[in-house]
RNA sequence: GCCCAGGUGGUGGAAUUGGUAGACACAAGGGACUUAAAAUCCCUUGAACAUUUUGUUCGUGAGGGUUCAAGUCCCUCCCUGGGCACCA
């Protein structure tokens, strides 16, 4: 039996796999219709040059997840690519003087071994990566249906810009006023830039959610429905003194009464016709303002008197007109109906600016005296001051002051979303082109379809300014019309790299098809059951990424409206309490801890360490530990594999109590991890539960697993612990399998079955408790009685010293668990 | 300010429906092996008090409550993390 132990020399392991996989085409997917089909997928990484531990993180799950599912039988589709557009492939480019191509094409080569360095089992045969013409071609031709269907189109807007970044951000990439990707101030601009229509989808977005309720973190449905800002209220026509229209939007109809001033926004185009010299300044100073000053939480309402005054329809009251710096151009209408006794900010607003209160809702409870008030007050009550509206509960006035603006011609009903159009346009150069020609004669014509792809040009020179290169470039700019021939311009600006992972999910099922998707890979494949990421993409990514895939869903494309099914956000991996960054120099480097531990150990700990959606922090002894459970796992299969009988089962034979505990810690162990695997994704007490098995195994007598009942057992127990472990550390596990003599792929092997029979404890221990106080404990039969349990805990000893002489009130028995005896 | 998640040993974290709090691991201490060390294997390890074993009391952010029984349910408060916050 005891021959000379093998030392675990992981690398020469895992090298010795990972090429045995590659070559074996292991993980290759093809559809099978007979099949159920299960795709696993992980955000794709931005080439950026090294893996960091996130990306570890991240894509450890994920093999998990696909090697745990393909061995319970599903059809596991797990496809890798690059996210390889992107503003640093730039900035690296005009530091380093490397073209942005070789500067990405390099990064993959590198990022690409070190993904196959940790083992993990990707179908690279359906590798996609973004900067490659037979990747965009698609974007760009999805923006021309996108085109003909009314969804992208262009318009003057004020946009945010990034000074730092040198080109324009849609409004989730400058949230508050700061830069998604350099988190600078972002100015704003009036620029003529390509929109897709998202807000189409507003509702259609929000309506998704309750298909995700469940499968979704609620936080990001949260965010989601937060950001999509979905409000009902009504559009009211209050007039100029001329007479004019003057539309405004409100969510209170049922304050109207009250209303003592209007504002309105800095670039609403009214203000045109203002001459006052001060008011003209004020505007141009407020226009000026980065958003994030606009915004900011503590600075004071700003605003200016422009002299203009305003009729409200409903009660004739002529009111002044405001300019302020909190309203918005591109909420509503531009302009507001302000009521300072029942809105904070207005109450604010009219207090600094001397304008009159007027109370239109009172407090049945507590009636309200208007020179008193301190606040607004903005909670429910009766209306007061509202004409025939007097008296009604001011909920229910918001119905019937809106029948009535209907009925009387000056108001309508109105859903707004605060989310807007995604800003598609970005001037900079490493992104796919906009497929658009500008001519002098027909204007905006887009490049036809058998046009595609245009190009990128890769052979740029970045010694000029931060400006896109395409800009200078003669032969890419200038083109002739497809109209009418005559000379035309293209677009230069390129687009948004989200726009690239809007759909990358899809076209992983088939990277090389003729047409965007091949039917039928697409159909089998989709939707994604499980995606894993980062919750930072929570209103980005995964919004645009849903928007795409209704769209593709209303061309056609695809079968189903939802892009992933279930999604799980892992969380950060962190070190001395902080993020890992190069600034806060805590960063380490999985290459380095692969080398010293083996990628299993790393795999190990990233799973081992927290749950999946907690952050986890590093730790170079817990990494030691983890290196430890496999080295016993190791010495422990070693030890023994002379005593494997590939195809011996203890059924039928007589165990002793030794063995036979071995074995119910087998078939515990079995229906836990997979428990915790398959239905609670809480991988770190998987792990622990076959850490315990593990060190049971190790306190067993070496003469029991000697005899025959033994041999039996330990087979048994190598039958189902090594196929466990093989998606959490595949090389080692592999190995192992490969020493017992086993010819089949362990990878390939079904996922162990739980013997519930065996799977059950037939002794259990059992408290005594007195008062809720335990008292003493007992090892039981598990089929005890509740009325012997009574019985044994009143006989029993130290119980008898707490209840001799005291009267039993109630005695509550809980079958296998516990007697509590509950005295005066 | 509003919403959500969380607060458990020296540390990371367990505890599935209210039923033995602290699984598993790290750290620490002890032992075996060794000329010695490393590695390995085994044991101890929430706190306090008492003790020959046994034991008693306290203990899941704080304070109340429900219950035979609360980390778990309810109320109030404190703290941490995340999200939202002029969207009319």
């Amino acid at each position: 039996m005891a021959e000379k132990e093998r030392d675990y020399n992981f690398s020469g392991i895992e090298l010795k796999w990972q090429k045995h996989w590659a070559e074996s085409n292991a993980f290759l997917s093809r559809k099978d219709p007979t099949k159920k089909k299960y795709y696993v997928l992980e955000m794709f990484p931005y080439p950026s040059g090294r893996l960091h531990m996130g990306h570890v993180r991240n894509y450890t799950i994920g093999d998990l997840v696909a090697r745990f599912m393909k061995m319970k039988g599903f059809n596991v589709f797990h496809p890798m690519g690059w996210d390889s557009f992107g503003l640093p492939a730039e900035n690296a480019a005009i530091k380093n003087n490397i073209p942005p191509f070789r500067w990405t094409a390099d990064n993959i080569d590198y990022m690409k071994n070190q993904l196959n360095r940790m083992g993990f089992s990707y179908d690279w045969t359906r590798e996609a990566a973004t900067y490659k013409p037979e990747y965009y071609q698609w974007n760009q031709w999805m923006f021309l249906k996108m085109y003909e269907k009314g969804l992208a189109y262009k318009k003057k807007a004020p946009v945010n810009w990034c000074e730092t970044c040198k080109t324009v951000l849609a409004n989730e990439q400058a949230e508050g006023g700061i830069c998604w990707r350099c988190e600078s101030e972002v100015t704003q601009k009036e620029l003529e830039q390509w929109f897709f229509k998202i807000t189409d989808y507003a509702d259609d977005l929000l309506k998704g959610h309750e298909a995700l309720a469940g499968t979704w973190p609620e936080q990001v449905l949260t965010m989601q429905k937060n950001w999509i800002g979905r409000s009902t209220g009504l559009r009211i026509n209050f007039r100029l003194a001329s007479g004019e229209d003057f539309p405004i939007y409100t969510t209170r109809p049922d304050t109207v009464y009250g209303v003592t001033f209007m504002v309105i926004a800095p670039e609403h185009p009214l203000l045109e016709r203002v001459t006052d010299p001060k008011v003209k300044e004020f505007i141009a100073r407020i226009r000026n303002q980065s958003m994030f000053d606009r915004m900011s939480d503590d600075k004071e309402k700003e605003g200016i008197d422009t002299g203009l005054k305003i009729v409200n329809p409903f009660n004739g009251d002529i009111v002044p007109l405001y300019v302020g710096n909190f309203v918005l151009m591109g909420y509503g209408t531009g302009a507001i109906m302000a009521v300072p006794a029942h809105d904070t900010r207005d109450f604010a607003f009219a207090k600094k600016f001397g304008i009159p209160v007027k109370l239109v809702i009172d407090n049945p409870k507590a009636p309200i005296d208007v020179n008193a008030m301190q606040d607004a007050y903005v909670d429910e009550g009766v209306c007061v001051n509202s004409a025939q509206f007097n008296g009604l509960p001011n909920m229910e006035a918001i119905e019937k002051i809106s029948d009535y603006a209907e009925q009387q011609g000056f108001g309508k009903r109105e859903v707004n979303f605060r989310i807007r159009d995604w800003l598609v346009s970005r001037q900079r150069y490493w992104g796919c082109p906009i497929p658009m020609v500008y001519c002098e004669k027909c204007g905006i014509v887009p490049v036809p379809e058998k046009d595609l792809p245009v190009l990128l040009p890769t052979d740029v020179d970045f010694r000029g300014d931060s400006q896109s290169p395409l800009i200078q470039m003669d032969g890419f700019r200038d083109t002739k019309c497809p109209k009418c021939g005559g000379r035309a311009r293209r677009e230069t600006d390129t687009m948004d790299t989200f726009v690239d992972s809007s759909w990358y999910y899809a076209k992983f099922t088939s990277p090389g098809s003729k047409d965007i998707f091949d039917r039928d890979e697409v159909g089998y494949w989709m939707p994604v059951d499980q995606y894993i990421g980062g919750i930072e993409h929570a209103v980005l990514h995964l919004l645009y990424a849903r928007f795409f895939s209704m769209v593709m869903n209303d061309m056609g494309l695809l079968k189903t409206r939802e892009p992933f099914t279930s999604l799980l956000t892992q969380g950060m991996v962190i070190k001395d309490g902080a993020k890992m960054s190069k600034s806060k120099g805590n960063v380490v480097d999985p290459d380095a801890i692969i080398e010293k531990y083996g990628a299993d150990t790393v795999r190990l700990f990233m799973l081992f360490t927290a749950p999946p959606q907690k952050q986890l922090e590093w730790s170079d002894k817990g990494v030691e530990g983890c290196f430890r459970f496999i080295g016993r796992i190791w010495r422990f299969v070693n030890r023994y594999a002379g005593l494997y009988e590939r195809a011996a089962s203890p059924d039928g034979m007589d165990l002793g109590a030794a063995l036979q505990k071995v074995r119910r810690e087998l078939h515990l162990t079995i229906k836990s991890v997979t428990y915790d695997i398959n239905e609670r994704m809480q991988y770190n007490t998987a792990i622990a539960r076959m850490m315990e098995l593990v060190n049971t195994l190790y306190l067993v007598d070496e003469k029991e697993f000697a005899t025959p009942e033994g041999r039996a057992v330990l087979s048994e127990v190598f039958n189902s612990l090594l196929p466990m472990l093989s998606p959490l550390i595949p090389h080692v596990a592999a190995e192992l399998w490969e020493m017992l003599g086993n010819r089949q792929q362990l990878h390939d092997m079904p996922w162990p079955a739980c013997m519930e029979s065996l799977a059950r404890r037939d002794e259990v221990e059992i408290v005594f408790q007195v008062n809720g106080k335990i008292r003493a404990k007992e090892q039981v039969s598990a089929d005890i009685t509740k009325e012997e349990m009574e019985k044994m805990a009143r006989g029993h000893e130290k119980v008898k010293d707490f209840i001799e002489g005291k009267s039993v009130k109630k005695v509550i028995v809980v079958p296998g668990k516990l007697v509590n005896i509950v005295i005066q």
